[in-house]
DNA sequence: AAGGCTTAGTGTCAAACAAACACTTAAAAA
DNA sequence: TTTTTAAGTGTTTGTTTGACACTAAGCCTT
């Protein structure tokens, strides 16, 4: 209960940045660069954005730093999902030969604070800067091993944006402003990790109201044409939790 | 980037742990204790348990220690649900002064990861140590204003409540072994805040296969004899997310 | 012993929803 | 003109929801 400053651990925060292009869902990850580097790093280890957080910021405000600082975006959707605090986070060699790499103690505690981020990927241009040695967007299928705990919090991530996304209208978020219902349905289908009956799907976004058609549809396709839908922003701006409900099999709803 | 250990936060670990008694849903608050104290400090300031994380421990276990020291108990419902960490966390007066009681700096940075509990409070026997000086269950309506960024914690502490109840069968945690369909039916009413119909929730939690009926029933009440019921337990160790979903009004259910 | 009080426990029906299922349409390419 | 490709569309059957009111079982009172 006593002041003891240099016991503290030092407080993080990293990035899971979810992003959807040809059919996959994949993550944005980098790799890490040693200013100064002396010691022999494996380039192919990546890892999750992310960065201590300053003095005079909240987490929240840390997470969207880390985000712009790497992407150049702001104002995207970023929610906090998890806390990381194990002592025994740091221990592969890798991990403590690039702590010092960057002059930080490999002996010092790190607790994260874990955010997962939803963008549309090609709005991404990675900035030049401390991370942009190497960002790549790879598919969730195909993530190697990574720096620290970052497969833990990357898996955790996962999951929680497969549990987010049937409660709240958020996977509009990966997608263009303006999509197909194809889009739409094949989004939910690598999420959800599982096919959809197609006029089902449709019936259900329709009569949802969460999405709206517009008068617009593809141009220079050589099949039929699809529909151009947008999502329903305006609807959900209140962040009303509970409203959205996507029932998964074997589930069973209670109440009136 | 560089070593700086004097600036790093505290990191702490707060509970909110929800009792059920009296129909009502309960808060487990204390009253802090301040050793050799000298301000003078109002003693009807409540806070939620919590202490600074320890060198060896994890999350998990510093939150399962605070909930031990207080109440006794191990193995309980305990689950993390968000990190706070605004810089300006501390600012009341009171608190600085109570963190110059237990010679802390005042002027520290203290993120917290809180923790919710779901305890059968009958079972709680509060023990004696730090925490100790009055200890009390107040009504969730009838919180008053608690230490720090307190109030802001377990508020959003009911709100996942109400979220995670509606997702997963953990509302049990809060009854004892045994209990009656009308005592499930008047925590889930206190939980979620809404009448309920009796024939329709007795229906669907049967069909559920979440509880079991006891061949025992009531005695020496002045009225009919109610059955008892056991939850299900066995059924959802695996920790099946997803597979229960009680629905809210106004929901909407998509996909086969 | 009878009647009153209190809470437990039960069934049906209509409306909404879920799940399964196959053919036609529009455009470009061959 | 035919082929290829993906878009778009309805119906039926079974299940779930939500609304609704009376009887049953025990103790207490008189």
């Amino acid at each position: 209960m006593s002041i003891s400053p240099s016991l503290n651990p030092h407080v993080s925060v990293d990035c899971v940045i979810f992003g959807f292009s040809k059919e996959t869902l994949r993550l944005l990850l980098i790799k890490r660069t040693v200013p100064n580097a002396i010691t022999e790093l494996d380039d192919s280890y990546y890892a999750l954005p992310g960065d201590l957080v300053r003095d005079n910021e909240n987490l929240d405000e840390a997470a969207a730093r880390v985000l712009k600082e790497l992407t150049g975006l702001t104002g995207i959707f970023l929610q906090q999902f998890q806390a990381f605090g194990d002592p025994l986070r740091i221990t592969k060699a890798k991990d403590r030969a690039w702590l010092k790499g960057v002059r930080q103690d490999p002996d010092a505690r790190v607790i994260t604070v874990a955010y997962m981020a939803l963008i549309e990927s090609s709005k991404v241009e990675i900035q030049p800067g401390s991370f942009s040695k190497g960002a790549v967007w790879l598919p969730i299928g195909e993530i190697p091993e990574l720096a620290f705990d970052h497969n833990e919090i990357s898996d955790g991530a996962l999951m929680a944006l497969r549990e987010k996304v049937q409660i709240q209208p958020i996977a509009f978020e990966l997608l263009p402003e303006k999509f197909t219902m194809s889009d739409l349905q094949a989004l939910y289908e690598t999420i959800l990790q599982r096919d959809l009956d197609k006029r089902n799907f449709r019936r259900k976004m329709l009569n949802s109201g969460v999405i709206a058609p517009l008068p617009e549809k593809q141009h220079g396709v050589s099949n039929k044409p699809a529909r151009y839908y947008v999502f329903n922003r305006n609807l959900f701006e209140n962040n009303q939790v509970g409203f959205v409900n996507l029932k998964m099999e074997g589930t069973f709803t209670l109440f009136n």
